[in-house]
RNA sequence: GGGCCCGUAGCUCAAACGGAUAGAGCAUCGGAUUUCUAAUCCGAGGGUUGCAGGUUCGAUUCCUGCCGGGCCUACCA
């Protein structure tokens, strides 16, 4: 309601200009919020105009306000200097809007989504890192279905690359396991932690003799082959991995649709059907000189700009340099006719788009305890099943570093002619998550004297130097679960531990909210571990509060808002919220109208950290109020139920907008 | 060498398109009527927004140069 607010605000707005000033190219109109409640709830500078129409901001502002006539929602509007028209919202007409839960009918685009997060290499336990990315993705999942989008969930399994080779290495040269004790290893509990340890150690031993290195090698080219025995060990492990993975997610309530694996987009030859379509398309050349000599090469982004630039230098000699050294290029294919990582991933974004002409086989691999099934690739697959890919619009949730890669992937779809899928292909970047110093001793790793010095240290699945996932989760949950029992001895085991969970994923899904995705993190326990202040508990906790008034009221919170907006006139809203002093209690109530405004911002921006900030806001000024206004103790029946109203609606907000991020609200804290 | 990102309070971070007095949390200090209320609330101190120029009615935001930090830049994945 808010943002169908300020839309027809901004077009009426520009509908005066244009009224006044035919044929005068009109600036955008904008529409700001005011320092202070006091001054308004929209504001609109009108500096951008004071040019074009040659006149006085002032004069102008003050020409809009008395043509532009009424419009239903808006109540006041005022001129302020140096500069600004200021808009006030009729607040009986919107907290009506509100309480009713009212949506304004809007068109949603139709197409379907693809999210691609997660992607963890399938050779050791999930980290913090990969949280961030999981937690970033299904949360922008969630926002996309608030706005009635149709999103697949994809999380890409590298299960043929080094990194799997290098544990299966480590179990068969260093460990010297046979293939029933790998299987049976599988088996224990935590066997992602296992090969966490071991994955360090193969790394070290890679280092104590060149030797080892070559069985790399040797390895990697085995398990591209289906049938070699070493394949079928590396799926085994890859695929124990990946079902800890599975599992350690679930636990913060984040679900796949489907698993595309490396090795089917090399068995099913992806590639082959990608080359020709690029070679056809003049995307690739070869190369018969020069570094590159014997690759199929692409031109690297950017290259326009060098050319254009080339022209003007009249020396053949930098021309001649930049061709022989191959630095505006990009190899896609090396000259004993491998094809690299990039190349595997055009074939791939072909396939999201529906533009490759093949298709996965499917098989059920994983369900969830609510009888959600998780699809993963397969060579023949099952013969019933959903499709997935072909999708409309896709995004790529994965970290700032891959940046290169993700625009090479989009300029080939563009060089391909296909242009429209280019435009909708979204690389989400986000930036890192890495230790203090402090907490890097913490954890009990002995830094050298360069390490001491830096602001913050790289998490390292390499060097085994890293917070896992399932163990911040159990250190949240202790710490979770001592408060509650302390708090509410009363209450029995099982619900004590529910509640505390509950907590600590609030907390959790939080701390990797709260910061806008370029930022890198720099993760300390303490703050990951705290409860209180800007977290996802202080959020909770607010709706814990409201719960409880109803409880002890005796009244049903979901059904509240509505009732008393039938009960409560207009007349009694605008009693409420617009006599003297009632800025405080308006502002909650305009700051609860918000949600989806916000949520539509967070999408158009790919930024969920708006979401947070706008939760906080709204529990920080329920807060606020809570401790201001007696609620049960009312003697004035109106003022009551009207007071009721506001929890109730702002209870029903906070629970939307947190269930967007992921989190649930137990009923006691 | 080239490209991208960052530098804001003691610490961790905000500030949509350039807008009104640069805001939060943590930490520190001082307070909160036995109430629906302490995982909370109120108050205090804390800032030359890395430095120097430029653009304009107005710059934390845009441009240029410098200083400091990070990432990418392989016939690795």
């Amino acid at each position: 309601m808010y943002r169908h607010l300020e839309h027809r605000l901004a077009q009426r707005v520009l509908e005066c200009l244009e009224k006044r000033h035919p044929g005068v190219l009109i600036p955008p109109v904008v529409i700001e919020q005011p320092p202070k409640v006091e001054l308004g709830d929209f504001a609109i500078p009108i500096f951008p105009f004071a040019k074009p129409l040659r006149s006085a901001p002032l004069k102008i502002a003050e020409a809009i306000r008395t043509d532009i006539g009424t419009i239903e929602g808006i109540a006041e509007m005022q001129v302020a200097p140096p500069g600004y028209l200021n808009v006030k919202i009729d607040r009986a007409w919107m907290a009506s809007a509100l309480a009713a839960d009212k949506k304004p009918s809007t068109v949603v685009p139709s197409g379907k989504i693809l999210v691609e997060h997660s992607s963890i290499n399938p050779n050791k336990a999930a980290h913090i890192g990969h949280l961030r990315n999981a937690i970033l993705g299904d949360t922008f999942v969630r926002l996309l279905r608030y706005a009635g989008r149709e999103v697949d969930i994809q999380n890409y399994i590298d299960n043929t690359g080094v990194q799997v080779a290098d544990v299966v290495v480590g179990f068969m040269h260093i460990e010297k396991k046979s293939r029933p004790e790998i299987e049976a290893l599988t088996r224990q509990p935590r066997f992602d932690y296992y090969c966490w340890d071991l994955y360090a150690r193969v790394s070290q031993w890679y280092e104590t003799d060149k030797q080892n290195q070559q069985l790399r090698l040797q390895t990697l080219h085995a398990i591209e082959d289906a049938n070699s025995e070493i394949a079928s060990v590396a799926d085994l492990i890859s695929t124990a991995v990946l079902r800890r993975h599975l599992e350690t997610m679930d636990r913060l309530d984040i679900e796949y649709d489907f698993l595309p694996r490396e090795s089917e987009i090399l068995h099913l030859h992806f590639w082959n059907a990608a080359f020709e379509k690029l070679k056809a398309a003049g995307v690739l050349t070869f190369e018969t000189e020069g570094k590159n000599k014997g690759c199929w090469v692409m031109r690297r982004a950017g290259t326009e700009k060098a050319e254009s630039e080339e022209a003007h230098r009249s020396s053949d000699d930098v021309e001649e340099f930049d061709r022989v050294s191959g630095e505006d290029q990009k190899v896609i294919v090396r000259s004993n006719g491998t094809v690299g990582y990039v190349g595997k991933d055009i074939a791939y974004h072909m396939w999201k788009f529906g533009l490759l002409g093949r298709d996965f086989g499917y098989n059920k691999f994983y369900r969830y305890p609510n009888r959600h099934d998780c699809w993963i690739s397969a060579t023949d697959g099952e013969k019933d099943h959903p499709h997935f890919g072909n999708v409309a619009e896709i995004y790529n949730v994965i970290d700032v570093r891959q940046s290169e890669a993700q625009n090479t992937v989009k300029e080939a779809l563009r060089d391909l002619g296909h242009g429209e899928a280019a435009d909708h292909f979204t690389h989400f970047s986000y930036g890192m998550v890495v230790l203090t110093p402090r907490c890097a001793e913490e954890l009990g790793y002995s830094l050298s004297e360069e390490e001491k010095a830096r602001s913050f240290i790289g998490v390292s699945g390499r060097k085994g130097f890293g917070v896992k996932a399932d163990d911040l989760l159990d250190e949240l949950i202790a710490s979770a679960k001592k408060e509650v029992d302390s708090r509410h001895p009363q209450l029995a085991e099982p619900e004590r531990l529910g509640i505390a969970t509950q907590i600590a994923i609030g907390a959790l899904r939080y701390f990797m909210l709260k910061y806008t995705k370029q930022s890198v993190i720099a993760f300390d326990f303490k703050d990951a571990l705290s409860f209180e202040g800007e977290t996802g508990p202080y959020a909770q906790y607010a709706v814990v509060r409201a719960t409880s008034i109803f409880r002890k009221a005796g009244v049903d919170a979901e059904t509240c808002a509505i009732e008393d907006a039938q009960r409560l006139s207009s007349a009694d809203l605008a009693t409420n919220l617009t006599a003297e002093d009632t800025n405080e209690i308006w502002e909650l109530w305009l700051a609860a109208s918000k949600t989806s405004y916000v949520i539509n911002q967070c999408i158009a921006t790919t930024e969920p950290a708006y979401l947070a900030k706008h939760i906080f806001q709204l529990a920080q000024l329920f807060n606020t109020f809570y401790h201001r206004y007696p609620i049960l103790s009312e003697p004035d029946e109106k003022r009551k139920q009207f007071l009721l109203a506001t929890v109730a609606v702002v209870r029903r907000e906070l629970i939307r907008a947190l269930g967007a991020m992921g989190i649930t609200v137990p009923p006691v804290m």
